[in-house]
DNA sequence: TCTATTTAAGACTTATTTGTCTTTAATATA
DNA sequence: TATATTAAAGACAAATAAGTCTTAAATAGA
């Protein structure tokens, strides 16, 4: 698997928060993103304070509380995202997993690898919320099993 | 990760045969392999039984014993390896973990990560372990912590 | 036939990831 | 000030991945 649980939850929050983005509000509480998404509460709420931690989202207590992008979804990279929850082993390590690996003292997959884990990398690098959120709402796309991005804002 | 590390396990494995071919041996016991690569011998056997199970690799007990690619190098190609022990999740799942994320049921990510897992399996599905084997050879280049292809086979 | 060597099979343990639940702290509003 | 609402923190449980160990089955060679 490419990304974590984790991750991909949180991509997925962080699509729904872009999407959300321009509905005049400040904060989303976490329990509306969950039900939306239909997915588990606590753990989102986990995974959202390591975005929170990583400077991506902003949180607030208290009725009228919720989360909230810290940047407009244009700022945001999808990087940003996957490097603060799964860190940035799959854009440093070895695809055979040895220590150190690199132009140096390299396995023999290196060089294939370092030009494709870059084009994973270009991937995330290249596409912020913003994009992903504006293409969603045009193409009516998906953001859970059931539900296209209109569906969901339409439905809070 | 990319790779769980039974599937790594079994690709260094792999390739360690593939050095190994053209040495006048039938079958190389597993506690060779394990030993050489610094492996869990117990671990090892059950990753070389999944690629004996996907007809990769013959195995053939008693003394004399031990396993065999099942082909030359040159006719194995990683890709096999892979789906052998992980699977194709990898080349056919959401990158956002949608089920039936395709074409008419997209995600928003689904188009420029369809591009990139294809890329993902164009390096694995045209890679063979003659062509990783030789290359190693030629640049002596690793296959474990510390031992190069060439310290592998003197050392055995 | 007996023994040593080797893979096969599977029970078992440990580590990590994923997911649940409870309590605490902050804060808006009545 | 009291209450309801919300995120934060962290204990806990379940599921999966990773790794260990023991026993059984096959086989070469003495």
């Amino acid at each position: 698997m490419l990304l974590s649980k984790a991750c991909i939850y949180g991509m997925r929050a962080s699509l729904f928060m872009a999407a959300m983005h321009k509905q005049n509000r400040q904060f989303v509480p976490i329990r509306e993103v969950s039900d939306s998404l239909d997915l588990s509460f606590h753990f989102l709420t986990k995974i959202l304070q390591q975005l929170t931690a990583a400077g991506l989202m902003e949180s607030y207590k208290g009725p009228k509380g919720g989360i909230a992008l810290s940047r407009p979804p244009k700022e945001i990279m999808l990087i940003e995202i996957v490097t603060a929850i799964d860190g940035d082993a799959l854009f440093t390590e070895c695809v055979l997993g040895l220590p150190g690996c690199g132009h140096k003292k390299a396995c023999p997959l290196h060089d294939k690898w370092a030009y494709t884990r870059e084009a994973i990398q270009i991937m995330f690098n290249s596409t912020s919320l913003e994009e992903l959120a504006s293409k969603g709402k045009r193409m009516n796309l998906r953001l859970s099993d059931e539900l296209t991005m209109e569906d969901l804002i339409k439905s809070v």
